[in-house]
DNA sequence: GCCACAGTATCGGAGTCCGATATCGGCTGT
DNA sequence: ACAGCCGATATCGGACTCCGATACTGTGGC
């Protein structure tokens, strides 16, 4: 069980850049999305993330309130996108190395 | 520096894997090959995970003297292949989950 | 025996993961 | 307005991982 865990915890980042540069989201409902992709993790693990990426510039957080209930929405900051790019690049470089290949063009 | 970095780790031990499952191969070889693909980590990180992915029945070891040199060689088990095609399976999910749509899906 | 060298192992501080549990803010009923 | 409720968020502590630097091991040459 020792690399896709890792790969999960990676895979949580880019969805959460993913989605938080695309619409504002807030912690519990990237649980439930995440979910939904088969990667389940505990609130333990998912706010402290959240709170790291802000520290790092990723992400930018507000409170707001909705059907009166007071969550704290992300959005991903230009730096945010920047990662999510790099990100990305990583994503499609190490599956053009370890993925049989099946090619473009 | 959030994402990119865990993903790098883990790919790094798909790379072990990748190649592990193809001929025997030793730390400092994988060492040089991780680099050649952007990869870099320091022997404190490398000879750990190899340890901990025999630890977890991925792979098995055996000391070899090749020219004067004693080398351990590590091949993967069968429980390592199965987690290498794990892992390609969740670089694919990823890959389809996060990458701009170019295939199908 | 002793040195040089490739390769491997270990140390210790900092950071992360995790589930369980606590806290908060705003609503609802009375 | 107060108490109580509930969704959402925050925190705690133990175990594990990362990392560079450094130490160790075994082999051949002198």
């Amino acid at each position: 069980m020792a690399g896709v865990h890792e790969l999960q915890r990676a895979a949580i980042v880019l969805h959460v850049l993913h989605h938080a540069s695309e619409e504002p989201v807030h912690g519990a409902w990237m649980s439930e999305e995440l979910a939904r992709h088969g990667y389940s993790l505990s609130p333990g693990t998912l706010y402290p993330t959240l709170h790291r990426l802000e520290r790092d510039g990723l992400l930018v957080s507000e409170q707001v309130v909705v059907e009166g209930r007071s969550r704290r929405v992300y959005r991903a900051t230009p730096a945010g996108e920047a990662a999510l790019q790099e990100g990305r690049r990583a994503v499609r470089e190490l599956a053009g190395e370890v993925l049989p290949k099946d090619g473009r063009s």
